[in-house]
Order: C-alpha cells, then structure tokens, then sequence
DNA sequence: CCATGGTCGTTCGAATTTGAACCACCACCT
DNA sequence: AGGTGGTGGTTCAAATTCGAACGACCATGG
C-alpha cells in the first residue's frame, strides 16, 4: 500500500536528481551499472533486458540512444553470429562513476538511511525472496526447488573484474 | 538491489494479471482504488495526482481513458469552479470489485506470501517510513545533508479520508 | 472594484515503452 | 546434408508518460 507511494516517489526522486546531475534517465542508469558490473563490462542484449526486466525492444531503443552519446558499443557476438553485444565504453565508465555518488547518495537519503540496520536486512531479505519467486516462473508454484535455469554452457570463464564504482 | 529487480517484475506480473483479467492497465486500477476510498468515492484531479504520484497531465489522460469505459465521470467542483470532481461510477465500482481479487491474489502470491508476518510489518513499516520521507518535499538536490531546508512549517500535511472497501 | 500572483485542469509536442511482425541464424533430428 | 523449431535483435505502430505553455478562476491587497 504504502508500498505503491514509496516506490513511485523514489522513481520520481531518482529520475530528478540523475537527470539533473548527468542528463541521464533511471533506466540509462541501470543499463550502465548493469553492464559495469558484467565480466568483460559486456553483456548480450537479450541477456541485459531479461536481467533489466524491460522487453527487447525497448533495450534496443535505450542502446540506441546510449550508442549516440557514445556510453556503450554495440559489437559483433564472436561466438554466435546473430548475437549482439553491449560494450560499456571507458566514456561510459567514466560517465557511471561521476554520476554513482548521486545516485547512491538520493537512494541513501530517502530510504536507507530511513532504516534500521535490522529493517535494511530484512528488505534486502524481503526484496531477494520475491525477486526470485517471480523470475522466470510461468506459474506459481516453483519458488527454489525447480533445476537451475543457469546459463547457457557459457565457455569463457566468469571473472567479475571488480568494478571500481559500485552502482547499486 | 534485489529490490529494482523485484519492483520491475511484481510491475510486470500486475499488469499481466490485470489486462488478461480485466483489461485494466495498473494506473487505471490505482485510479479506481484511490476513488473507491475517497469520502464520496470522488476527488479533485490535482489531489488525485498528487495522492498517485502521477502528473496532472498523465491523470488527465487516464480519466479520460476511463471516462470512455464509463467507469469514471467528471462533474464540476461546486465549491472551486474551476476545479473537477473524478467520480467513480456504479460500474466503476462493480468492475473494481470484479477485478480485486485477482489483482489482491497475484500480490499476495508473489509477494506477501513469501514473507513471514514479521517480515511484512517490518515491510509495511519501511515503506511508510520511506514514505514519509519523500512525500511533500518541494525542493530537489539536498539529499547529502544539506542543513538549510528542515521539515519544519506545515503543521498541517494530511486529511486522512474515512474508507469502506480495502482494495488496495 | 480591479490588479497581482497562484492554483486548476487541459492541450501540445517530445520521449519512451511495449508487443507483434520480421528476417537471420543456431541447435537438433532424420 | 536438409528440414524444423526456436532464439536474437530490429523495426513498426500504438499507447502512455512527462513538462511546458495556456486560459480560467480563486485570493489578496490597494
């Protein structure tokens, strides 16, 4: 309930205060700390929108529009041919990293700091559990037991070169 | 973290749910339910919008949307002429009660259930905590402790309305 | 009574989002 | 190989959102 108020006035704060201090939107955000935090700062794009939660075609859309401020790189996938890879940019890096402070500070201000450590752990603890009771269930009945829905056999090993900022 | 992840999908689910069950999108259900509690299941547009968190002209928009359906009516404010009453009709109100359940499922499937009722009071705490705390602010840009803008002033914020139906 | 500033709701243009349609390509099977 | 189904990404039209601009109206003060 008040659940609904408070995520629509955290949007609305968020999108402020990024758009006034970097000209960028809440999802350009999430785009680029998503893909900060990605192994070779590189992500497919159908990959992205399923972790972003947005369609396909408005992935393209936001790509696009990153693309023209030169924050991210479209490449050619190597190991599948139709593939299209989103490349954060050392310009993008950079552009993430003056703009995470803000960010985070807004998201400190008008809701962590309004917690106790204890309320904090159980919202991040409430947040988890229902995050992973709606991923990628058709119905509503396989909350963790279902077989892994893990990557495709994804050869290159995972080395989450530790990002420098951290854009939660 | 979890927790974009978490809004954006239970968004997702709500507004699946809804359309297939109603063909209401998610802002035209809030709208009704923000209606069905109000004093004489009527209110003011701007009151409206600010109590949504939506633009005036996003509101109007959508009134007008449901105006269509005939599940919403607009009649002149008696007291402020050029102020607009969105009044929820009778079938407004029938399709309200069509549509909550299943709406109320979808939420407590996805998300109440998950949690341990201490979780969800601790839940329901937070967010009227974060709330609050983002509410009537004017101003933008003080979200590091700038010192000069306190709460202060407005002794007066809320007119809590009496309700009747909860179907939030 | 009339000027002044402020609020109310709508209209307008621009930006963004989604789902469906589409083609190129991969994975599998015979 | 050749066919078949499915995935990946883009393009398209439609719907929705916001902010700025606008005209109408309230509230004060001279």
């Amino acid at each position: 309930m008040a659940y609904l108020r408070a995520t629509h006035l955290l949007e609305r704060r968020i999108e402020e205060q990024l758009k006034a201090d970097s000209g960028l939107t809440h999802p350009h955000y999430e785009i680029l700390a998503k893909l900060s935090i990605a192994p070779q700062r590189r992500l497919r794009m159908s990959d992205l929108a399923r972790r972003l939660v947005v369609s396909k075609s408005g992935l393209t859309y936001q790509i696009g529009q990153l693309e023209k401020r030169g924050l991210v790189e479209r490449m050619d996938c190597p190991s599948d041919e139709r593939g299209v890879l989103a490349v954060l940019t050392d310009e993008g890096v950079r552009c993430l990293e003056k703009t995470a402070p803000g960010h985070v500070a807004v998201v400190r201000a008008f809701l962590i700091d309004q917690l106790t450590p204890e309320e904090l752990a159980t919202m991040a603890r409430i947040m988890s559990k229902a995050a992973a009771a709606m991923s990628p269930n058709g119905s509503h009945g396989s909350p963790p037991g279902s077989p892994g829905e893990s990557q495709g056999g994804s050869p290159n090993g995972d080395r989450p070169s530790p990002s420098q900022a951290d854009p939660a």
